[in-house]
DNA sequence: GTCTATACATGGATAGAC
DNA sequence: GTCTATCCATGTATAGAC
């Protein structure tokens, strides 16, 4: 071993990209009220000093860490959401993505700098930034189920892609203080993909009845 | 004036009370990392020392702070909840209840305290009993809601309470960072919210159609 | 690019006077 | 119960040697 690998350091790299890492694992694994330029410095290997010539500040280090992880995890989960062709699959598949990115240790990562973005709001546009990636996924993947269902052309798509998003963040930071809620929370969301699924299967005829009911409900 | 109204403290009532509502006043306008003893103890016009008089730590005052809160603000929304009557209500009573909110100055102060817990496990605890007490006021509702329709029995509203409770807290946080994009999450929710109850006006014949359909699918 | 050393600020917490 | 004073830990940031 000529590379020194001692503590819980070094995943490779260069210094700027193992502070990145050891950013995200950070706020992972102990939430971003313990990201300082020592904790992440000490769980990169790396010393102190060098966040501040790599990124300038604590702050920068977070957006731009944000910033890759986000676009990282997405990356790893975008095959998964390409395949999903039902609603019920939709759900099955966030539970997947879900268990995964927790094992991952990222579980509630873009919740704690959604949270951390109030007391420094130059969090705020990475963050959103960040988030953003997810919605697009999932808004590809809602256009594509509803596109040949009654919903299609009634349903705000952008608009209800933010709302899982969102949603999802919830879900992920609730877990975290109660285990089984969340738990129950999942499969209560599962069995009402499946009544939006029984619902799309109804046939023409009832599509008629639901399309009658929106024009008649829908204002915008 | 007898009595000192210096600065932006002294909301009336006992020391204890005063850093009570500060520690809300405080988490709500700068999040949960700009609570300190110090900044508390300032925005309610009194001496830093007294925290740990009174509460001990600086962690404790933030539970039970987390715990009032929860409680007054649950209270200050109940009349509203009792009065949903539909689904489309529903959403709207969210989004009366979370501009209120808002107005007040209490966006995601539970969304805070969610991502807070991941750094102070001892949060935990009291931010789960405090989104209980929305959770329990959502059960009520949903289940008032669900008795007379097909749904009833199918669905678990447990569980469904906590995904949208949850799931509130997630917009909540997702409005600090991209307000437009909240907006937009808010309304495609109406407009799911309208279909639900269009298929739920849609009478016995494919009531039935969705009952047969979700026994088939639905495996707990 | 990376390290040591250091300054300066903020925050948790306690002791003791009033 | 409340205040002042104080200690100590942690964290941001910079200067300067290597």
């Amino acid at each position: 071993m000529t590379r020194r690998e001692d503590a819980a350091e070094a995943t490779g790299g260069s210094t700027r990209e193992r502070l990145l890492g050891a950013t995200l694992r950070t706020v992972a694994e102990h939430g971003i009220a313990k990201v300082s330029a020592r904790t992440v410095a000490a769980a990169a290997g790396v010393n102190q000093a060098l966040v501040f010539y790599h990124f300038g500040s604590v702050e920068e280090m977070l957006a731009a860490a944000c910033e890759q992880g986000a676009r990282e995890r997405v990356g790893r989960q975008r095959e998964a959401l390409e395949g999903v062709g039902s609603l019920t699959d939709l759900v099955h598949v966030a539970r997947s993505v879900h268990a995964q990115e927790r094992a991952a240790g990222n579980v509630a990562l873009l919740g704690q700098l959604l949270a951390g973005a109030q007391s420094h709001p130059a969090l705020a546009a990475p963050t959103a930034a960040g988030l953003e990636l997810w919605v697009a996924e999932v808004e590809r993947v809602l256009a594509r189920l509803l596109e040949k269902t009654p919903l299609h052309g009634v349903v705000d798509v952008p608009g209800l892609a933010r709302a899982v998003s969102a949603s999802f963040v919830g879900l992920e930071l609730y877990e975290a203080v109660d285990e089984k809620g969340a738990e129950a929370a999942m499969s209560s969301l599962e069995q009402l993909a499946n009544l939006l699924s029984a619902v799309e299967e109804l046939g023409p005829i009832t599509d008629r009845a639901v399309r009658r009911r929106l024009r008649r409900t829908t204002s915008g």
